[in-house]
DNA sequence: ACTTGCATACTTCCATACAAGTCAACACTT
DNA sequence: AAGTGTTGACTTGTATGGAAGTATGCAAGT
């Protein structure tokens, strides 16, 4: 028997429960902007696609509805939801003090293996083709969770993780529109003041360097107005 | 035909989806240590007492799942989890990072009908008697969140409150553990450099605010070992 | 031409049945 | 008496059928 479906180039473990793997998948899938904002889900369908019943698809739907990716009207259908404006701008928010809390505590304490390790990981940021910017998100996540790790606060880093996807969604849009190599920058930059354990600096470092979001954000929305729940326009509305 | 359906002295609407709404008031049962930490909840059991079916009750599992609140072990049985202790040190850091900020934020703006409102809000929290911390609670609440709000960052708030579920956890399990004066006095404080505009000092303010969990932390833990999930004692393994 | 009412085909939500794994008690063998 | 195998009552995971609500297209009436 075959312990692997392989559809649209995901693939389920019939032996594991399917229902968390299809979180996984569909979450993916949503903040890649493969399933467009809007786009319809229906729970019947997404099972047949899949191979498994309706049970398991739902179970997946509400998890993803808590992290404000979905929004099932009841007797009408499950839809994914447009990029929150106000929850991206909170998740920022969210992430930019807490990400420099960790780089104060970092700069204050000081490691040298830490460093070294950040060292390479940003050695290989720059190897990354300035046309893949998937992989250059994947090093940056890395880059993030490594910093949480070493100031003992990993955990952190999963609570960040949920609230992130309003971000990464954008991220995805916009994806050619941010410059690798500045941000590879700013990583060196925060590396450095972390190694010449400038606490103030460091921090400012990361905070600036989180805000970069911030200004791509409205050409993002003006790029895709349809992507956003909060434009300016009112027309979408039922 | 009644509408609403009163089990343990929690209310269910039958005319709203069930699903949801047991998410509320188990999470509720658990955040108030109603419901033990190891002990077991069975979906049929559950099922049974609310007068549902399984599948609501197995939807709240699943959020609650999510929140760190239960574990689910198959066809073995879902129990209460034990208090993580790593969770509620993250949980703790990041609050303190994102409140301070917000702190950070309004002391350098300001606004004086905020000020007037948590004045009224510290004034009715002194009025609480001694012996009753869940009302405290409430209100202590409800101070945070304004701050969140002022702030523009309520959403932000939203995300706080899964987080924060490890917090309270502890604190009511502790309950007369901690003074209430003493947390008053604090928010005094806070409201007092706020409208100062004292910047550093507002913020340094709410900083140590939420640091006083960690004093009562090993003490609660010390009072409940059996509470804890990362107890020194290993014979909790499977 | 335009509105109204209805039939139909959807949707999600809930209830129920079945499948598969786990655990404990008990009978049986050694 | 100690160890082993089996049975049966549990558990959660999945599948499926029905209930209630919603959108849509068409026919009939104004």
């Amino acid at each position: 028997m075959l312990a692997l479906v392989d559809l649209n180039g995901w693939k389920l473990d019939q032996l594991k429960a399917v229902g968390p793997q299809l979180r996984i998948v569909l979450r993916s899938r949503i903040i890649r902007n493969d399933l467009r904002p809007m786009s319809r889900l229906s729970e019947p369908e997404l099972a047949k696609e899949y191979g498994v019943s309706r049970q398991p698809v739902r179970e997946a739907f509400i998890t993803l509805v808590n992290e404000g990716l979905l929004e099932v009207r009841p007797q009408r259908g499950t839809f994914v939801r447009r990029i929150d404006f106000e929850a991206v701008l909170n998740a920022r928010f969210v992430r930019e003090a807490v990400e420099a809390d960790i780089v104060r505590k970092l700069a204050a304490t000081g490691n040298s293996d830490l460093i070294s390790d950040l060292r390479a990981q940003i050695k290989l940021q720059k190897s990354v083709p300035e046309g893949s910017p998937e992989r250059f998100i994947e090093l940056d996540e890395r880059f993030h969770i490594t910093l949480a790790r070493a100031a003992g606060f990993a955990k952190a880093w999963d609570y960040l993780e949920v609230i992130k996807s309003q971000m990464d969604r954008v991220r995805f849009i916009t994806f050619e529109e941010f410059q690798i190599s500045k941000l590879i920058d700013q990583h060196e930059k925060i590396v450095d003041f972390i190694e010449q354990k400038t606490v103030l600096r460091a921090e400012e470092a990361m905070r600036s360097h989180l805000r970069e979001i911030l200004n791509s954000l409205p050409r993002v929305q003006d790029l895709y107005p349809d992507y956003f729940e909060n434009s300016r326009d009112i027309s979408g509305e039922i």
